[in-house]
RNA sequence: GUCGGGGUAGUACAGCGGUCAGUACGCUGCCCUCAUGAGGCAGAGGUCGGGAGUUCAAAUCUCCCCCCCGACACCA
């Protein structure tokens, strides 16, 4: 049986989940549904990170210990992905203590492998905040959250000699063509690569809300290292049975800003201490609102959770995965998310299924016949019912174009609306009608099928009103009889009143 | 600055050498009910960023110019 292993960053417990932690999911759990429905051993891994200075400090200011802090922010994270029918396997924290222990394990195989070292870091620091800033964040010498001006500071810190895994990185990019999805991602990878790599702090004085550096007390391990390790540590790395069976990685899903530290930091701490190297790494884009990207100062931060209040998850889902390709980063409004919902889920999907079910309910005869639907749709739409499910799968096993397989979806879709306009059910007899049920309940049965990778909860309630227990793709065929006993249920999708 | 990606109807995009330049949403008019404010038919709307060149033929190739956007070690 093959295998399966994909994983989320797990999301710094500084703040809550916003939309974009939400889509890094939200395409994860597709994926993980899809070869679940393949038949595969799948391990979807999500989590949280939760140490570092700026957490410490963001329980401070809530007023809480730093421990019930990141405990509370947790709880929320996993509130919102059941809210949105997030099916992970493992939910990891990096201050579970196997993980803790895998971390110290990790980096002793870096310190014997001659890659650590004692030196100084230098950067800009913020007095009054007590933080240190990117030099990319610096402007003017100003801090970027207070507006005061920063100081060059230098503190002792160990370092990772990155520098040393030049070559052997640009070697492994070039025999792993698609490691970096997608390619241009993998372009922007390779050049910064070529033109030098500096050495990288892993250690920190400044706090010691952390793990501690096992080499020397006064340190504790730096974010990064901490983090990065939780995607073999879930798997009770070393000597897990889960990590013989699932390492390494098929798929690490992150989002653009965090590139780099999974396409090269990642890659050079897993040669040095001798592991082997995750498959591929799918960077997607980002969500704007209004055309800005989400920020705190600019108070335009989405909440998927409360988005659920008014919205169903599948709405949602739908939405953030065919409104952009996941590489681009795109616009959200609530009036697109409601527009896509009353123009594509209620009036193409909602609409098919209640007037099908309508019928077939009082429908008393066989459910069989000629399966001209396959020509049919291949007229209407240019590929017919297996070629769909082809182009979903190249969808979401090659090219990671979640939009297309969604429009593809609702074009099948809506021949289905055709075909039942162009032969006026209501008006013929029964032998006929048998005949067009079948034409439009057995396909109807297969795309619940792949929808339930998408749309979970939707594809269950159509398969209810079908009366089919879900299936798994093996079942994506059409089969002779249409067996369901068909039951006109509640409507698919509610409208959404848009106020704009 | 270095390296990448783009500029096509109101909007989002497809087409990347050869049928009158398409699709979706929106818009206008008429028609209809099996169905959830659903559906059907018809229609308006673009000198394909600007200029030059290659070619029998260019949105599509080449060159120049203009403008947007992304990466460059905090962030999904």
């Amino acid at each position: 049986m093959e295998k399966f292993y994909i994983t989320t960053p797990i999301f710094y417990v500084n703040d809550k989940p916003h939309l974009g932690t939400a889509f890094t999911v939200i395409i994860a759990d597709v994926l993980a549904r899809w070869h679940r429905l393949k038949k595969e051993k799948v391990f979807f891994l999500t989590g949280t990170d939760e140490h570092g200075e700026k957490i410490e400090k963001a329980a401070k200011s809530a007023g809480k210990s730093t421990k019930e802090f990141v405990d509370s922010v947790v709880l929320q994270f996993k509130k919102a992905w059941e809210k949105l029918d997030i099916s992970y396997d493992k939910f990891i924290r990096t201050t579970d203590p196997k993980h803790e222990e895998a971390v110290i394990r990790f980096v002793k195989l870096l310190w014997n492998n001659g890659d650590i070292y004692k030196g100084e870091y230098i950067g800009w620091y913020c007095v009054p905040d007590e933080t240190f800033i990117a030099d990319s964040e610096v402007k003017d010498e100003k801090c970027p959250n207070c507006g005061r001006p920063v100081e060059r500071i230098k503190e002792e810190a160990y370092f990772f000699r990155l520098s040393r895994y030049k070559d052997r990185l640009l070697g492994f990019y070039e025999k792993n063509p698609d490691f970096v999805i997608p390619d241009f991602r993998g372009k922007e990878v390779i050049n910064r690569v070529k033109a030098g790599l500096n050495d990288l702090d892993i250690t920190r004085i400044s706090t010691t809300w952390g793990i501690g550096f096992p080499f020397d007390k006064k340190h504790t391990i730096y974010v990064w290292l901490d983090a990065l390790t939780n995607y073999i540590s879930a798997l009770d790395w070393p000597g897990g049975e889960k990590f013989d069976e699932f390492w390494p990685a098929d798929l690490h899903i992150v989002g653009k800003d965090i590139n780099w530290f999974h396409s090269v930091v990642w890659p050079a701490f897993l040669m040095s201490a001798g592991v082997s190297i995750p498959k591929s790494i799918l960077v997607h884009g980002w969500w704007t609102v209004s055309g800005a990207k989400m920020s705190k100062s600019l108070k335009n931060i989405v909440d998927p959770s409360e988005l659920t209040k008014t919205y169903s998850a599948d709405g949602i889902r739908y939405f953030l995965l065919k409104e952009k390709s996941i590489w681009e980063d795109g616009d959200f409004s609530e009036s697109a998310l409601a527009s896509a919902i009353n123009g594509e889920l209620v009036s193409g999907l909602g609409n098919l299924v209640a007037r099908v079910t309508t019928i077939a309910e009082k429908f008393k005869g066989d459910i069989k016949g000629n399966d001209e639907i396959d020509e049919y749709m291949y007229k209407v739409c240019g590929f017919d019912l297996s070629s769909l499910i082809k182009k979903v799968d190249d969808c979401l096993c090659k090219t990671y174009r979640t939009d297309i397989a969604l429009k593809d979806i609702m074009s099948a879709v809506g021949c289905l609306n055709k075909y039942i306009t162009d032969k006026e059910p209501w008006k013929l007899a029964s032998a006929e009608l048998g005949n067009v049920l079948y034409n439009v309940l057995e396909p109807l049965r297969i795309i619940s099928i792949i929808l339930r990778s998408f749309l979970p909860e939707t594809a269950d309630s159509i398969f209810s009103q079908i009366g089919v227990e879900p299936q798994d793709l093996e079942k994506a065929k059409m089969e002779q009889h249409f067996t369901g006993k068909v039951k006109r249920g509640k409507n698919l999708f509610r409208l959404v009143e848009i106020s704009v």
